[in-house]
DNA sequence: ACTCCCACGATCAAAGCGCG
DNA sequence: CGCGCTTTGATCGTGGGAGT
């Protein structure tokens, strides 16, 4: 121990200078020891989190969301479709798509398609493409979306992505893999998209669970692992494991304008009256509420303002009168009373 | 007076379960 | 399939008690 030697080292914390009095004396101060086991803890969750991350991306592309986002993303080329999502805009989308496919209904497990999510932006439109984002997508009935084709006006800058800004590097080919894609959206929102990714929770498919029921069973995994759906659930029947097939109507366009209206634009006089017509039916006081519009006309009524919702959400033309009637003058200020 | 250690509750993510 | 609810597991800050 050179005791006399007066050696000054600078502490690895803070920099500052200080004489270690044995050897093994790394940090000036009591404080700056804990700091530095406190930062090498910090650094340590650091990669566990990331590890974490890393494994749920792993298995993105195996979710039902995952497989929409790649198909989605292909369709349009470009992930550049994603501008503008944040960690809470990704969640919409989730629900928004989980949605669309509830109100649809199940046929024998696999969603109907009464409804899709159709871009108000067109897709591929004239100037440019229509950005994946629930502002850019409304849950509309098929024949609506299929028949109004590509359309979008130019200033509509908030919904798609100008096609001369596109940039090479986010661009996407049909040959890519869905781990590929997944990966270059992943690169291009940074940030947003692991806070999102952390709070996604990825359920295990139908198929998957099967696989696993059967696997305790006894079957051999090797014999399981190329089967479909419905082949496994073949098995399962014979293993006499319960399978859920979802089964269900869709539900009905009205309704679900409503809450389309009541997301996309939440003040318009439309969905008022839309609201209204919807509740009408259990009105206790349906003449205090009509003002010209005929009882025996709600229904046809019902349909136009259907049509027009629809075309609203697209941001359409719409008609304001149905039958020389302004939509305005439908009812009367008075509020609805439930026959209950 | 100070460090070390562990219990404790709060919080959050992941996995499991049951239902329609 | 999608949802709500429960269980399990990991992490983190606080604080008291034991030991030096």
């Amino acid at each position: 121990m050179g005791k006399s030697v007066q050696i000054s080292v600078a502490c690895p914390v803070c920099a500052g200078a200080f004489s270690p009095t044995r050897s093994g004396h790394l940090y000036c101060s009591e404080t700056c020891r804990k700091r530095h086991h406190k930062q090498e803890k910090a650094k340590e969750t650091k990669v566990k989190k990331a590890r974490r991350i890393a494994a749920k991306f792993k298995k993105l592309s195996t979710t039902p969301f995952g497989k929409y986002l790649v198909r989605e993303l292909k369709r349009a080329g470009s992930v550049e479709v994603l501008r503008g999502h944040t960690k809470t805009s990704l969640g919409s989308l989730v629900k928004l798509r989980t949605r669309c496919n509830t109100v649809s209904g199940y046929d024998e497990g696999k969603p109907r398609g009464t409804y899709e999510l159709s871009h108000i932006y067109a897709a591929q439109g004239e100037h440019g493409l229509g950005r994946l984002h629930p502002k850019n997508l409304v849950i509309a009935p098929r024949a609506f979306n299929r028949s109004i084709g590509a359309a979008g006006s130019d200033d509509w800058l908030d919904l798609y992505v100008d096609y001369p800004l596109l940039e090479n590097n986010w661009k996407l080919t049909p040959d890519m893999t869905a781990e590929q894609v997944l990966k270059l959206a992943r690169k291009y929102l940074k940030e947003p998209f692991d806070d999102w990714l952390s709070s996604f929770t990825i359920t295990a498919s139908q198929q998957q669970t099967l696989i696993k029921k059967l696997i305790e069973q006894g079957y051999k995994q090797s014999n399981l692992i190329g089967l479909d759906l419905d082949e496994l659930k073949e098995l399962a029947a014979n293993a006499e494991i319960e399978v859920y097939t979802a089964d269900s109507d869709s539900e009905g366009a009205f309704a679900v304008l409503c809450e389309e209206l009541a997301r996309q634009t939440p003040n318009s006089e439309l969905l008022s009256m839309a609201l209204i017509l919807k509740g009408i039916r259990w009105a206790s006081n349906i003449d205090d509420v009509l003002f010209r519009l005929k009882e025996k006309d709600i229904k046809a009524a019902t349909e136009f303002v259907c049509e027009q919702g629809w075309r609203r959400l697209h941001r359409m033309q719409c008609e304001s009168e149905w039958h020389g009637i302004p939509l305005n003058e439908f009812f009367t200020g008075n509020p609805l009373e439930s026959e209950i």
